[in-house]
DNA sequence: GATGAATGAGGATTCATTCAT
DNA sequence: TATGAATGAATCCTCATTCAT
């Protein structure tokens, strides 16, 4: 089982979601297509199934939060330091990419990619929300939603680079999200007396 | 042929690039699959032939610049006047983002998409070279990459959402690409004396 | 029309008759499907028109007879000869052997072929007619038969070869023609007085 | 799958492999074209599997020796022998013809007919290196290519006749390639005292 | 006479899914 | 529980042939 998770991320990053094929993905774990079958009831279900095993594992290893709360930490190095944790997180896992790339057709929001995308954007949710204490919720849910659009865009330009080029793109991406928040924020600045 | 390419575009935008088959198409179209063949030598070639009816009607509606150059524009205008035009262009031309949509696996890609992908990334390079005079060629090369995946991130908002969110959404990524491109014109501001 | 036919020769040379399609052949001969059927019904009526074009000018360029019939001559000289002959047709005209090739299951003979394969039996039966009187012409049209099909497996043989191996096969086809006539025809020898 | 296998010789024989469809052959064997797939990759597997199942079934039939190499046999006799062996194997597995049917296209041998051939002329080889004493191996195995195709073409006039029609093509059969063997084993007759 | 778009059944092949063993 | 053969509709694409222009 966590055989067949392995190889569906395997085969999910190589081919994409669509392309992917469950024969591929129990060929990649050694085992016959009826055995899957008898784990998931469909492709969309090991996404799915993937997905809640990312978020835990990231639940685990950066715990509740994402990034310290700390009120006194400079908005630049809080977004530097998230931005961070979740390249760390996609690189070590890329499979993340390819769950959260979005759908070929917009609106339509596939369901595989919500959980993981929800569970995201719920967290940078969480994590604004000290950060602009008097915002409406629908203004902090937008934001939360931006700042995650951008961070998969972001995403995907720094996956398809390497070395320099590849931390440029970083620098670029935490540039985005902190000039973006900043205006947000500014009106009552973290780094009070 | 035209048919075809109006069957394509809204088969595409119906259910993504991968996933639309050219017998759907050509029923779309109201011809036989042969017919389809006649014109096209595969389901690339038709993406390839509409991404390039696209960019032709995109030059041709808004000229070879897509912005005014005036050095006297304030950027916040400049940014938004092209934000407002490329999202007309998209709302009018739904099919753009299906054709932009970027590969299901970072790295690889799609040759399809590249024509409108790489050619929207010259226009927009284009664009900010006199904005950023003094900044080397691959630094303006990197800004254009980011400013296309953030408008394309902004735009799958955009379209997913509708009304007064829409409207909303549209000013965050007007103000995304502003704040991000801000601090890089901002050596040599426009509004001269 | 000269021009579809030489096209059909082509094409049937590179692909063989049964994987060569009418749309490739009009292709090859700079016209549309549509004119290729205004001169033929379909594809076998090209590969008979073609057949008896090559019949044709195999006529008239050997005459009527196929080896000279003078009955002085030692038969492995005459068989020599018309080997010769023949190989040399063929080498000029290499669809020859492709509308020869037998029929992909034997006893249903293709009715494309049967023009020249009979036709050129016949020929063989009227040169070996005089070699054997006294022989039933049942006899006479199994032997032509037998030559005939010897004939074109040894062609098989020299056409995939080039240079000295050719030459050689071209020494084995003659070998075992005359070989195998020659005591059918050595109870009357013809170098009779 | 032997059901498959089956199906496929009897599709073989009746279309030829050029016209056989993968549908076809899944039709006659009573299975859906999906269940062929998951034993073979494409037609061309299964003409290979087929072709060596049979002549896996010729070695065990005939033993690895195609005919006795005592060197008592008259020449006459072995080549009798030999033939009548392959006519019977032949007419008990049509499909063979089919399989071994030239290429298309001379010079191009097909690789499904390939080791069907292969096999078959080594047999030859194998059969004629103790009759051919001293004579260089590049001769050998030019005569075991010429005898192949011989019987080829035999083979073909063989199946497409019947009854004492038949029966008279296979002693023709026999003559041929006895009196072409013949001269070159002449000179150390197996016949010695 | 020439065109070339149109046909539509058929080609090989794939794939998510099922089910008897 | 695991298997892997079976499914059959769907995939892309081809082709001999027709016919209005």
């Amino acid at each position: 089982m966590a055989q067949l998770l392995e190889a569906a991320a395997s085969v999910f990053c190589s081919t994409g979601y669509t392309a992917a094929s469950t024969n591929a993905i129990a060929r990649e774990a050694g085992v016959s297509p009826g055995t899957l079958y008898q784990f998931f009831p469909n492709k969309e279900a090991i996404a799915i199934e993937l997905s809640e095993r990312l978020m835990l594992e990231m639940r685990e290893t950066y715990g509740e939060a994402l990034a310290p709360v700390d009120p006194a930490t400079p908005l630049e190095v809080a977004v530097a330091a998230a931005v961070d944790r979740f390249i760390d997180f996609n690189c070590r896992h890329p499979v993340v990419y390819t769950l959260m790339h979005g759908p070929d057709v917009p609106g339509r929001i596939a369901e595989q990619h919500d959980a993981l995308h929800t569970a995201l954007v719920a967290r940078i949710e969480a994590l604004l929300t000290p950060l602009l204490p008097g915002t409406p919720a629908a203004d902090i849910t937008r934001t939360a939603h931006v700042c995650m659009a951008m961070y998969k865009a972001g995403l995907e330009l720094v996956l398809s680079r390497e070395g320099a080029e590849r931390e440029a793109y970083i620098q670029e991406l935490k540039n985005i999200l902190h000039r973006y928040l900043e205006p947000l924020v500014g009106d009552c600045p973290p780094t009070g007396p």
